[in-house]
DNA sequence: CCCTTAATAAATCATACTTAAAATTGCTGA
DNA sequence: TCAGCAATTTTAAGTATGATTTATTAAGGG
């Protein structure tokens, strides 16, 4: 399975040099010698140039002339590109990262979840709805489906950012699917889904429905916390070094 | 004078390009063809194939075998990548977009705020001094620099999104700048600068210093209302056409 | 110390070849 | 006659390779 949209040789090499990058074994000024990189590959000097470009657009290197191509530093790179998120994933020793993921998204989601209340139309009602079901048919207990639980949870929150109607959410919502995507394949859904979960989602819903701002965004709250909860514990179980830097 | 930092033949071409996907003058689903994108630039086949596959890189454009490459809906975009955001503005017939910047700017930075009086290190204390100082400066009366003025203003809020030490927000507020910044040459720095903005600045400054994290909050949501209020008035006189879409 | 020149690697160009998928054609059988 | 299916053709992306240009650093000479 690609867990990367880009397609052929072309789409391999940018991926495994971008799992490079962002992975640090690549040190930043490091120099990524074209004919190097294509021996390695088996590839063209074509195809590893316009590799190389895709990364430049991402921020993750850097060329000039008579130097070469040279890795960057953290800071320029573009981490809210879902390819950089997703190639950090791969080969990373720590995943501080995902603190910090979880920590925007708790600045966002419950204000875009007010927004949602005032803004959401007919069609945000029904793709929520529709996430919903699936996620209390995933949650049976005769029937556990710890893929489609997963897969519903993270249509029914993109169904909110979509319904603020701001583009910026909707790109900031496709980071953070990437994410937790990812995270749940780590965690390996520990899927202890506490009883009220899905409650807790719907009482949301219904908030959103009944066009309820306030109140919508005070449950989605009180829901993250929760999660957050969940998260960290299953963290500490399955991955002992990750720890918030200080 | 060069806003995007591409370069060469190749930057340019794909700066052309961005813009016209991102304005709709190439509408979704149109066929981006290589030998006339040549012609009309008069460059390569190489140097547009690599263009295309920057932007493929950003989600303006996908390509198919025997079909083409086609520019996408704005949905797939990534909004939260700075050249895009650039090249947005560049011919843009409605400037909602900046509303929805704003709206997550106004989401974002207080809290940013908070985090950034309980995190700070000496390092940031010194830089955001340094953009207070400059900003004083550049309000004086006697000498009125408002380019210095927009500059510090920036390095201040950049300074800010630094101190949470979180990765995703250093990368938001890239984006946020670019927006501000060319919103403030669209304005052109009305510049009509409330006598109390310096000093409610500081106070913000003073809060973080003194690691104070709910006065900060409160103080740099204080300052975001003003400024949002002037963004408007600004916005109407220059640009009737900025409605905001309902 | 400055100016010229050489060396280097990116950047560009041009062309040929390969591959995958869609569209067309053509065959078959009802 | 025509519907259905398979083989063929066509199209444009994808890949490869060698030659050329350009910009920048470094060395060398005045």
């Amino acid at each position: 399975m690609r867990t990367y949209p880009l397609k052929g040789a072309h789409g391999e090499l940018v991926h495994a040099l971008g799992v490079r990058v962002v992975s640090g074994e690549i040190e930043p000024m490091q120099i990524l010698n074209v004919d190097q990189i294509g021996l390695e590959f088996a590839v063209s000097r074509t195809v590893v140039r316009e590799a190389l470009k895709v990364l430049a657009g991402k921020g993750l290197v850097e060329s000039v002339k008579k130097l070469g191509t040279y890795a960057t530093t953290e800071s320029a790179w573009n981490w809210l590109d879902p390819d950089v998120i997703r190639w950090k994933f791969e080969n990373s020793q720590n995943y501080s990262f995902l603190d910090d993921l979880g920590e925007v998204r708790l600045m966002l989601e419950p204000i875009a979840t007010k927004l949602a209340a005032s803004r959401r139309i007919e069609e945000d009602i029904s793709s929520m709805g529709d996430a919903i079901l699936a996620m209390a048919q995933a949650a049976r207990q005769e029937s556990l489906d710890p893929e489609l639980f997963t897969k519903s949870d993270l249509a029914f929150h993109s169904a909110i950012y979509k319904s603020t109607k701001n583009q910026f959410l909707l790109s900031f919502s496709k980071v953070m699917q990437t994410g937790l995507l990812i995270r749940d394949q780590l965690v390996h859904t520990s899927f202890n889904v506490r009883g009220d979960v899905v409650k807790k989602h719907r009482q949301v819903f219904e908030a959103i429905v009944a066009r309820e701002p306030e109140v919508a965004e005070a449950r989605m709250r009180d829901l993250l916390v929760d999660a957050a909860a969940d998260a960290v514990s299953a963290t500490i179980v399955k991955s002992p070094l990750a720890k918030r830097k200080k």
